[in-house]
DNA sequence: TTGTATGCGTTATCAC
DNA sequence: GTGATAACGCATACAA
């Protein structure tokens, strides 16, 4: 059943006026008499009109609406971001559409077309963990469409990005560990095609190297679909606990695969901190209240959100090309609990 | 700057055929010559064209989307329901756009009215803590167009309707609670307006008096924003426990209130279950990680989004007004853990 | 002060 | 087999 909505045209019939008029009048315009602006608004209020933004985006060219991929929403660190980008969209007037691409690449280029093909003005975007082939953002982003990162950014493409910094964040998340006395210490990264995976992993070495540990690459594990595949997690870690030099502490890379060893450890009895450190990245509002609460670094994720959308309306308002792009580098924040 | 598509207008230019010839062509009409078909969907392919969907809503009258408006994403539950409102919506060709209320009726009223002005083909909604007046959601459905409700329902409007047994998880639960031998139960709800707030106290109720024992309503709190105002749990314990009677156990009524009173017994140190047993809604894929692990009530949240989305795209496609309505009651799991 | 005509991108209808 | 035209709902340049 077709839901019929009021037009112009109705209130325009039912009032013996053209649909300029009562166009005009519903603008506020003043071309128009005050006597018939009353009668117009007045009715139009009385049956309830409201202006069909489809026809209003046609016109315009333009929707008043930002598209928002990330792999999933249920996840502290992008949902806390989609609540800054919500915030800031919503009183610029702008609104939003999310798609999850589930680490998907074939997911993430879909989105991304049916996004990019006039459903929304720009795009804000952390791609997918399998995400190796940018052309279909390169493309979009060549020919002008507004597109910002944020998170997993795309170095090849010249546009707004928004990152935190994952060197540092991991350099002392690790040297922490490192002056706690911890000398196996196992990385548990996301995919190895992410930008942000080389940084961390970066920081990583810098602190082993500080604390003269020579780095064991059998310790230094990928996750290429981030944990989303059922048992990726687990099997990595059978490999690492399989060794016979077992690892005495842990840093995983991302909030799915901090709570993805916990479970794991739970599952074979294998005691924190006890039997080995955990340390991870997690924006888990809850992270406080696990068994052991947890040691973890977390990310300005809504403050994140927020400038990104910034950055989006600034390209989609302005009214000539941007050529001096930005990467904004945020701080994180290290919260040393029981796991260490 | 203006991002500029292609559009059918310019593969006719260029090659020289009429707007009309080219739709057909690319429709793949049987009335065009495979000459001509091979020609201009091949120049289509090369310059990446997609038809504007936009223009197409506007022409057909429908947008092929559906929105939802939940009170946040960032909530485990939700996030589920989500998944499974995405996964059938996609294979059926609708794409989705989430609002959130935050709980807040004005936000809700906002969203509900930016949606149905066309936006959308139709709405899934659980509604906000703070709704009493439903005015907002009866006007719309009584002109026909196309809501149903889930989790958070509304009993004054006829529609489809997706829920679980209320009653009979909690009833499941506090039975557990009178069995193990406690004895001063409270119970922490959502807000008073909720339907599913009044059955699930039904349930409390029914499995105290088959308990014998007495209801004090000292120890029924209700949290009339879902716990989304800072100090909203805090409060309502800080209550309970200046009694002289302690509760011996605690029941939470959602999510949020759930890990609400973890953080709080935490930050009063107060020891679960040794002063206090706790049993909540939850569906937090962590709440067997936290300490103690949690005793919860689980709630099929995905299958209630498959569900309520098939049930919304049968309104919309319908080719005739729907009269009987079905509301569709869901089992809950209980998974007892170490709170209790 | 109000009305008429046009166009946003697309497709259905009717003409040739 | 292809082209011209109208329509979806709205805003605006131009006419009156």
């Amino acid at each position: 059943m077709k839901y019929e909505a009021v037009t112009i045209k109705d209130i325009a019939k039912v009032l013996n006026l053209s649909t300029s008029t009562v166009s005009r009048a519903l603008r506020d315009s003043y071309e128009i008499s005050a006597e018939t602006k009353k009668l117009v608004i007045e009715y139009a209020e009385k049956i309830n009109y409201r202006p069909n933004p489809i026809a209003l985006s046609l016109k315009e060219r333009r929707t008043r609406s930002l598209g928002i991929i990330v792999c999933e929403i249920a996840n502290s660190f992008f949902s806390q971001v989609i609540d800054g980008i919500e915030s800031v969209a919503y009183s610029r007037g702008y609104n939003v559409t999310f798609l999850q691409s589930h680490e998907s690449f074939d997911k993430e280029k879909l989105s991304l077309e049916y996004l990019a093909s006039r459903s929304v003005d720009g795009l804000l975007i952390s791609v997918s963990t399998e995400t190796q082939d940018f052309s279909h953002l390169t493309q979009l982003s060549n020919r002008g469409f507004p597109i910002v990162f944020f998170d997993r950014i795309v170095d090849e493409i010249d546009t707004h990005k928004v990152i935190v910094n994952n060197f540092k964040g991991v350099y002392t998340a690790t040297t922490h560990l490192t002056e706690k006395g911890y000398k196996r210490i196992a990385y548990i990264a996301n995919s190895e095609f992410l930008t942000l995976t080389k940084d961390r992993l970066n920081g990583y070495k810098k602190a082993l190297g500080e604390a003269d540990i020579e780095i064991d690459e059998s310790l230094i594990k990928y996750c290429n679909h981030g944990g989303m595949i059922n048992d990726e997690v687990e099997k990595v870690l059978d490999e690492i606990f399989a060794s016979k030099k077992k690892p005495d502490a842990i840093f995983a890379s991302s909030d799915k695969l901090t709570t993805g060893c916990l479970h794991y450890f739970k599952k074979h009895n294998i005691k924190v901190p006890k039997n080995v450190a955990l340390v991870g990245f997690s924006n888990n509002e809850n992270s406080d209240l696990f068994n052991p609460s947890l040691t973890v670094i977390k990310q300005p994720a809504m403050e994140m959100g927020e400038i990104a959308t910034n950055y989006l309306l600034e390209l989609i308002e302005s009214k000539r090309p941007i050529k001096d792009f930005e990467t904004r580098i945020l701080d994180t924040e290290f919260i040393v609990r029981e796991s260490t």
